[in-house]
DNA sequence: ATGCCTAAATAGTTTAGA
């Protein structure tokens, strides 16, 4: 089971690309984020047309999350992160697919810092960790796969100079990130590429893509039923190369099968 | 301190992204 997760920069001008790479990559469950694009507009017809099935939340030209299941039925489970009844923007969606609970996440950027921005920042981060930690007293699969919009570390950026006021780097921004973890989740990229850089954002500006300065945002962590069947994990950096492409590259992980679970048998005649 | 890119919109400059 492959599972993937690919900030887009709206699904809607970004859809050759992403349809390009849904042929190549083959994954089976993708959580898509900044679809940038109206509840209706959602190209949900093209994406069927691909093998797959989807569950989204749109947001006129803001945010947008996502979840895509090549021939199965995304079952949602929640449409927003808890803990905020006043927040509207589209950052949150959970779904069941094939056995694991599947959150497709769009953290806020959260600069200029200090400021409002910021604090709705850490303040969904702290919503995050503690649904987290809901998830895993409910004893479910789960992966938080997603826009964290934190670079963890100072290895999941190619220089700290130039980033060091940004929101994505700060001490408050990392503390929240490993508050996430702290739940009970492990980093599945950092768990298979300890030492590599694994970057899946370059930003548009300053060739930053052809110099290889990027950093590492976009993040799958996974509960311990979950982490137990990872096979393998990456980056397709490749698709940020191409033409018209979003400044995100996909990230995704391989999963054994679940221990138990039915195999499906052909039989013969 | 700001520009640097890219894109959308009570658009023709402003706002946001990261």
């Amino acid at each position: 089971m492959k599972i993937a997760t690919f900030n887009v920069n709206n699904v809607v001008k970004r859809l050759p690309n992403l349809l390009a790479w849904l042929a190549e990559a083959e994954p089976d469950v993708v959580c898509l984020q900044e679809l940038k694009t109206a509840q209706p507009a959602f190209p949900a017809a093209a994406l069927a047309a691909a093998g797959y099935r989807a569950a989204w939340r749109g947001q006129k030209t803001w945010n947008g999350v996502a979840i895509l299941a090549r021939g199965a039925e995304p079952v949602v489970t929640r449409a927003a992160l808890p803990g905020d009844p006043d927040d509207d923007q589209s950052r949150y969606l959970e779904a069941a697919v094939d056995g694991v609970l599947v959150a497709s996440l769009y953290a806020p950027n959260g600069n200029p810092q200090p400021g409002p921005k910021f604090a709705y920042k850490l303040a969904w981060l702290a919503r995050l960790a503690r649904h987290a930690g809901t998830l895993r007293r409910e004893g479910v699969p789960v992966v938080l796969a997603g826009d964290y919009n934190v670079a963890p570390t100072d290895r999941d950026i190619y220089s700290t100079r130039s980033w060091a006021k940004d929101a994505l780097v700060q001490p408050e921004s990392r503390a929240a990130f490993r508050r996430v973890l702290a739940q009970g989740y492990g980093d599945a990229i950092r768990a298979v590429h300890p030492q590599a850089p694994c970057y899946t954002f370059w930003h548009y500006m300053r060739n930053r893509w052809e110099r290889d300065a990027g950093l590492r945002l976009d993040h799958l962590l996974l509960s311990p039923d979950v982490a137990a069947r990872l096979r393998d994990a990456g980056v397709d950096r490749e698709i940020r190369g191409r033409p018209g492409a979003s400044d995100h590259a996909p990230a995704w992980i391989l999963l054994d099968r679940a221990p138990g679970a039915r195999t499906r048998v052909k039989r013969r005649r």
